[in-house]
DNA sequence: AAAATAGATCAATGAGAGTTGATGCATCAA
DNA sequence: TTGATGCATCAACTCTCATTGATCTATTTT
């Protein structure tokens, strides 16, 4: 078997929960990276196949391999099996929390400081 | 002056505008930081002067002054000075803007792949 | 005017993360 | 069973980025 059937940390159920910080962090430093964020754009269009990523994207094959594990353990990305291939969907429920994350992040961020001097 | 008066690109009225890829991609990074996710979890609780944070966080000074440099020309930051101190704070815009872009990306991604074989 | 404080910036170092090419392991076709 | 294809993994290299300590400027205090 070539994918993992452990989940990583931060998939599943947990994602309905609140995110924990380190959780948030894990999401959002995967997606900080301009290659990994491409891969995100296409998934989000739809899942796909890695030979047609490779197309889709003109990148060298264990450099997308390499990313897509990044995507996968950080919980954005879910892989399926069909004989030869793997096709990789993106996980909204991962956009979704972390989207629910930020909007309880700037919750106070009008209350003025107390005067410093 | 010590504070630029010049807008960083993703700043302003920008922000207000669907995200490009390019910008969204600042924001994520300047956020994917531990140490400056840390800046942003406490400036969300409200405006602080660049020593509160140094305290607060126990930072180094120059640690602390190159990640709020970063925060703030990703946009995420506004800086206010009142004579020798500098009041930093959090634009709940560009927050709001990174979440709606992420609202966008996980659009269609329940699409099927087409079979590959 | 001189000393002290707040904060930015710079140069050098170090650590982590991405890239590349090779190799390995399945699966499918011949 | 042999060869080809899809994909993951590994080791070596590179490069980006954070850290550190020093220096510089502006502001305030004495």
């Amino acid at each position: 078997m070539r994918v993992d059937a452990s989940r990583p940390v931060s998939a599943g159920c947990v994602l309905d929960h609140p995110l924990a910080h380190e959780q948030a962090r894990a999401l959002l430093k995967a997606l900080a990276d301009p290659l990994r964020l491409q891969v995100i754009e296409v998934l989000g269009r739809g899942e796909r196949c890695v030979c047609e990523l490779t197309d889709e994207l003109g990148l060298a094959q264990s450099k997308l391999s390499f990313h897509l594990k990044v995507l996968k353990d950080a919980g954005l990305l879910e892989a399926r099996e069909d004989g030869r291939w793997i096709y990789y969907r993106l996980r909204a429920e991962a956009i979704g929390a972390l989207q629910r994350w930020l909007g309880d992040l700037a919750a106070g961020c009008d209350t003025p400081a107390s005067p410093c001097g």
